[in-house]
DNA sequence: ACGAGGATGCTCT
DNA sequence: GAGCATCCTCGTC
């Protein structure tokens, strides 16, 4: 399936076929790619863990836009977590890339997260890992700086746990993992 | 491997 | 003013 075609799903159902794709950046001349391995799907207004849950807020409004945007939030006051808006721009969703596996640019990555571990395991660290920050907010995946691999270019088993962190619905399966 | 605790700033009530 | 879609360090097992 295209990029193109898994934007147009709602998140639930485009999340798991994100996971696969490569994240690209080039930012300075230095280029990073990761494949996605880990990556959550957030709702609209029928989910209570989602920002979009209370409708287009100032932050989440861009959760009901045009898909393949790029959401970017403050998590937590310090980290920067990163979205891909999918889905029909009535309903409103988003799908969280969470984590991968790095596959070029690891010289980079080392450097800019200041370690050579746990680099890109967990949704603040890819984004640091990236470079990704809230000056992103808002582009579009199939522009950059932020792109997304037209197709997957590893495959694997689907996982489906909870979501990591959240406090509502925190039964729906949502979270998937590529193993 | 796992758990506790602190850092930190923004969003929405 | 409460509550975070988190990460790191340091302790214990």
């Amino acid at each position: 399936m295209s990029l193109a075609e898994v934007l147009r799903l709602e998140a639930v159902e485009a999340a798991p076929l994100l996971l696969g794709h490569t994240v690209t950046t080039r930012i300075d001349g230095e280029e990073v790619v990761v494949v996605l391995e880990e990556v959550e799907a957030y709702g609209g207004l029928d989910d209570p863990a989602s920002h979009a849950y209370r409708g287009p807020t100032p932050r989440a409004g861009i959760m009901f836009g045009r898909a393949g945007s790029l959401y970017v939030y403050r998590s937590y006051g310090i980290h920067w977590c990163m979205n891909v808006v999918t889905g029909a721009e009535e309903r409103g969703g988003a799908v969280l890339l969470r984590g991968g596996r790095v596959l070029a640019g690891r010289d980079v990555v080392e450097r800019r997260r200041g370690r050579s571990d746990h680099l890109t395991d967990g949704p603040g660290k890819l984004t640091q890992a990236l470079g990704v920050d809230g000056g992103m907010n808002g582009t579009d995946v199939r522009t950059g700086p932020v792109t997304l691999s037209e197709t997957a270019v590893a495959d694997g088993q689907v996982e489906a746990t909870p979501r990591i962190g959240i406090s509502k619905a925190v039964e729906r399966p949502w979270r998937f993992v590529l193993v």
